[in-house]
DNA sequence: CGTAGTCTTGAATGACCTCAAACGCTGTGG
DNA sequence: CCACAGCGTTTGAGGTCATTCAAGACTACG
């Protein structure tokens, strides 16, 4: 039996924001903590969505699986982050892998405690539904940007969206502060692993970036940016 | 000054499902109704989301605008489901245009009248967060769609769910119940109105669909479905 | 020191876009 | 009633971006 998690661990947490102590402590009283090792999944697509969940610490990533075995990186979840919570409240079945690609540490709730939740503190739904909301924009961004640009903006857009969630200021520059493949690029940004490679190739020989294995730096982020919005790169006076 | 719109309006919406009499006739209360021409503007990206919306009659399309002009349809709204609530939950702005396609009835929520609502019920709440996952997951699969499937498969894919949401049975087969240019499905699919022409061509010489000016009727649905699934066209024996 | 996973790079192919032109409906006004 | 304009659509030809196929190098780890 785990300790009971402190409820200052719900501070800060857009789900819980604006809640009472009271409310706090109701909600952690429900949750419960469980550690993850770094490659190993955290719930699996298909399975009955028995549990919201919140990350504490690490970095999980979110895989959709195509009929085909395509995959897809959803999003990656940070601290402080629900994930997982959704299913709940549609069909009951986790749409997607969640795997932790750092150790982590989660509080997690039983369907029913979470609904349970909402209905005595209302604004955990408003800050569920605002939370949704926020991810149901940025999922739209990225298929418009999929359906529309080239690959090499949406490579550029996928890394600038990294480094706003978990960027980590370095000597060199910002550092993507979690283990991340060519790979895990491609399947975020609809290509391969081949076309990344090139890209961020390309990038590192322009001093934009500085990357190896499983880790980018970005140098340049303006240039990036000058890339994902399409702007002539480095415009010299006139 | 219209006259009180009727509360039997909102039984078998979903937003609204699971209310008791007194619960509707407090939100019909809220509501104020509108008529929007086929062809009119009922918000537009970037406007602050005074509202939110239901559709009781019509057809809208929610189409999206990048930067340079490009456009991605969302989704189209059918009688009976909400659209452009989100952005009162979050930045307060409207994520994308909406269209009447058809000549459209639609009761309309003041943001305020709209989070009163959700507090005073819980369920309403709920149902929005039900409604809005189910979106997500659409807009994943679409994702996932995009940036994994080629052209056919995913024009493919954008009619059966067309079929799904707006199908009408008519004696060739099924037919797509509003106007519908190649247009609008290549901005749905992520192509340019060329290829869906072509495609579309294609699939009438061998007798799948048949198709007009802003017109589709579906005549071997499982044919598309064999196209979507990739499995090998009309598997005769063996 | 071998092995597995990640990454790089080259060459060839092809799916789809772009450019271009013409067709056919539909509605309008003379 | 007919002519015309506008819009949605069709179809061809050429070009290209990115994938596919292929091989090899590097790194971490047991």
């Amino acid at each position: 039996m785990p300790p009971p998690p402190d409820p200052a661990l719900l501070r800060g947490m857009p789900l819980f924001a604006g809640l009472g102590a009271d409310a706090l402590a109701d909600a952690v009283g429900l949750a419960r903590p469980r550690l993850h090792p770094r490659g190993t999944a955290i719930f699996t697509q298909g399975e009955p969505a028995a549990a919201g969940h919140a990350l504490i610490d690490g970095r999980v990533k979110i895989v959709q699986t195509g009929p085909d075995g395509q995959q897809v990186v959803m999003r990656f979840i940070g601290p402080g982050e629900m994930f997982g919570t959704l299913a709940i409240f549609t069909d009951g079945l986790y749409p997607a892998d969640a795997v932790a690609v750092a150790d982590c540490v989660e509080l997690s709730w039983p369907a029913a405690a979470m609904t349970e939740l909402m209905d005595r503190h209302p604004m955990i739904a408003r800050n569920a539904l605002s939370i949704i909301g926020g991810r149901l924009r940025e999922l739209q961004n990225r298929l418009r940007e999929v359906a529309t640009e080239r690959v090499e903006r949406r490579i550029a857009h996928a890394l600038l969206r990294l480094v706003r969630q978990a960027g980590r200021r370095v000597e060199a520059g910002v550092e993507i502060d979690f283990p991340l493949s060519r790979q895990d690029v491609a399947e975020m940004t609809g290509t391969t692993l081949h076309t990344v490679s090139r890209t961020l190739s390309a990038w590192e020989s322009q001093g934009i970036v500085e990357s190896g294995r499983q880790q980018v730096v970005i140098r340049k982020p303006h240039a990036l940016v000058a890339i994902a919005e399409d702007l002539p790169p480095v415009p010299k006076r006139e």
